[in-house]
DNA sequence: GCATGCAAAATTGTTAACAATCCATATTTT
DNA sequence: AAAATATGGATTGTTAACAATTTTGCATGC
């Protein structure tokens, strides 16, 4: 028995099935705040904005619900998550401890290939923070993570943590300052230089730090609940639809 | 919250919905073997075998697979999970990171109460491993785990690892040797030990020894296919079937 | 005998209609 | 007028039928 070949989630094989374009679309949204924390999300208003099936929207929600970008509430329907603070803590305590074991085995494995890795990344970020393009710089900062969950070279722990990544993006996006202080992009930096020295206690401790810095640039506002015009949120017009 | 004394071992919130129930009941099976490692699972034998519909078998595979338990093959199908051995290997290495900050975390923060929840468990076990209990036994260690994700206090980590800790089930299913020398259960008294002197160093190299010593008792051995009658496997009739 | 191609059966994917539930408004009752 | 209760519309949940795809079995040719 020939083992198929399993499809890799994202960016991985070129083609993107209409489902898992689906699921990026609505997250960023999220991301963007289009969709804020709170709103209704309505199955048959969906799918024609997408053009799909309302089962195929129904089998995305249970995905986004699984990365707890969504909250399913029986017969009442699919909401964007409002994490809570408490839940904003838990998310970047849960960080510190992965993120704590991810920078040592960096720093204890670093190569002349990871590292330009690395910088090269960061100098993404800055351009980003220099054009003053905020969410570039929020989705490239989420990313700086990930990269370093790939270079720890565990699939297990880059694909939680990519969930765990994305779910701060919402909290970030939730509970961001108004005018935002977006320094974290020089932490990195010393982040980048603390793993450069090989030391993993000291990258332990400059990503601990910097976990902490980010959640305590956090401030609580509660959010209003939202309108629900999907068409121009997503910047499309409905198919199929008579009116 | 109310304590759930022992037969609810995973995350049952109160009231079991139908979806929650044949999720579980799968899960059980694969564990027990009854379904192996390769074998299709057709959505309409499942649908007539607990008696709901092809949309809902549909969703529970979903969430199966999102737990890394079945493949899900575009136009092809489901099958049960094959774990390779690098993916276990990967597996125990992920928890290691991650089980590593939860013993740390834990024997900063021992208490007489947890202490004595760990030791109740403990004694569970102990029952379990002399009444030759197997299955028993490999489910206890799972809960002993889960168990000390609880006491580390993040609901996040605690989540995540429930399902490795399910996934590593599957591969200790499909790869321990033919005898179990299943002596696990007396690493984990090791473990307490270790934890009860409050050096959170001590106590995650004991882990570390522990998680390894899991690995390394696994076997490369492939299963062969199966059978597919699942009325058997789960011991009920088919409610409307011609026959 | 083995490979190739075709046709039928089985299985997954999709759609649409129907049933059950919830929500907001309007109406009645105290 | 306020509270409680009916009522209608909107939305989710479920089912069954249909379409598309894959698998299987069989016949044919080399």
């Amino acid at each position: 028995m020939a083992n198929p070949a399993q499809p890799t989630p994202y960016k991985g094989s070129g083609k993107l099935r209409p489902e898992e374009l689906i699921y990026r679309e609505m997250l960023d949204a999220i991301l963007d705040r289009r969709l804020e924390p709170g709103m209704k999300l309505i199955e048959e208003d969906l799918a024609k904005t997408f053009s799909v099936s309302r089962a195929r929207i129904r089998a995305t929600f249970l995905q986004l619900a699984h990365d707890k970008l969504i909250n399913l509430v029986p017969n009442r329907g699919a909401f964007i998550a409002e994490p809570t603070i408490d839940e904003a803590i838990e998310v970047f305590s849960a960080r510190r401890m992965i993120e704590d074991g991810v920078v040592r085995k960096i720093a204890a494995n670093m190569t002349p290939d990871r590292a330009s890795q690395i910088r090269e990344h960061l100098e993404r970020e800055h351009q980003a923070h220099h054009a003053g393009d905020h969410r570039a710089a929020i989705i490239l900062s989420g990313e700086f993570h990930l990269l370093l969950a790939r270079l720890a070279g565990n699939l297990v722990i880059e694909e939680f943590l990519e969930r765990l990544i994305l779910r701060s993006s919402l909290i970030i996006a939730m509970y961001e300052s108004p005018q935002p202080v977006d320094c974290s992009h020089s932490e990195h930096e010393s982040l980048l230089n603390a793993l450069l020295g090989g030391d993993p206690d000291l990258a332990a401790a400059e990503m601990a730090k910097h976990l902490d810095a980010i959640r305590d640039r956090l401030q609580l506002q509660r959010p209003k609940p939202a309108k629900t015009d999907f068409a121009s949120i997503f910047g499309r017009n409905p198919k199929s639809v008579a009116s």
